[in-house]
DNA sequence: TGGCAATCTCTACATCTGTAGATATTCTAC
DNA sequence: GTAGAATATCTACAGATGTAGAGATTGCCA
């Protein structure tokens, strides 16, 4: 596969993973907070941080249904209960890599580079990261 | 600013930093390979990778110059002489932390544990990382 | 010096994204 | 049972994105 391909791969990412868009992430990340939960609901939740219609809400539900991330599991009266159909852990893993095929070509080092040398990297962040890094090599090698 | 907002901000990037989209910045990773250069040689490196028309690449080199991305630096002949505007850090840092702030609310320990958790990281990615850090902090506490 | 080849500029257009109004439908409280 | 509230569906639209053809311009070789 040529360079760069897989980073123009189409919107849906069946294969690469799912790809969210801003508003779509904000409104899938108030779905999984919810757990199972209604539109009126999810839109209450994104309203709670910034200014945004029912309408926009919904309309973001409907494609992300329409993307697999959120399935409908049943009805209660005339109102409809959806679920994520999608881990939080998939969609992150799936979008983090993509920006580093973009930015980096794939490779991971000049990634940590990049955020090693972020400002606001605060002490505990690095143990934070000394920690990941001894669970990651004893799983490696036990 | 309320949650998220960073997220949505404008493409441009003025204060954010600078975000590119997907042929923008395969496009751009051109021009900083190529250093000064024009527009048939930028399109000569992005055919090389894949198909597409010299068009193409000219209205992308066009909208990276409006994004202030590049810019001319002068005339041969009639061939237009350009140059990369920004450093490829200041992009790939800008475009970390707003997948960051999107997807972690601007923490970067869960980023941490998603990257470490990579299957595709190798023994020697870890040693790296372990050397990063060693120099931050080093530098941190002289 | 005249025409060709190269290069630039302009325009176009399909799709995606963010946003939301208009309209239809159906509970539910009285 | 009926009106109002709640909810869903449909339609719209402006701006961003990826892609490229058409047409203008001009440097340069024969």
């Amino acid at each position: 596969m040529e360079v760069g391909a897989e980073w123009r791969l189409g919107r849906n990412g069946g294969l690469g993973g799912m790809h969210l868009t801003g508003t779509e992430l904000e409104v899938m990340q108030a779905v999984w907070r919810l757990g199972e939960t209604t539109a009126p609901d999810v839109h209450e939740a994104v309203r709670s941080d910034r200014l945004v219609s029912y309408s926009t809400v919904k309309t973001m539900l409907d494609r992300l249904e329409k993307k697999g991330a959120v399935r409908r599991v049943r009805q209660e009266g005339r109102t409809i209960v959806i679920d994520a159909a999608v881990a939080p852990e998939a969609v992150e893993a799936s979008m983090l890599d993509r920006l580093v095929n973009g930015l980096f070509g794939g490779d991971r080092r000049p990634m940590f580079t990049r955020l090693l040398r972020d400002e606001a990297l605060t002490a505990d962040d690095l143990e934070f990261l000394e920690r990941l890094i001894q669970e990651r090599k004893e799983a490696n090698e036990p």
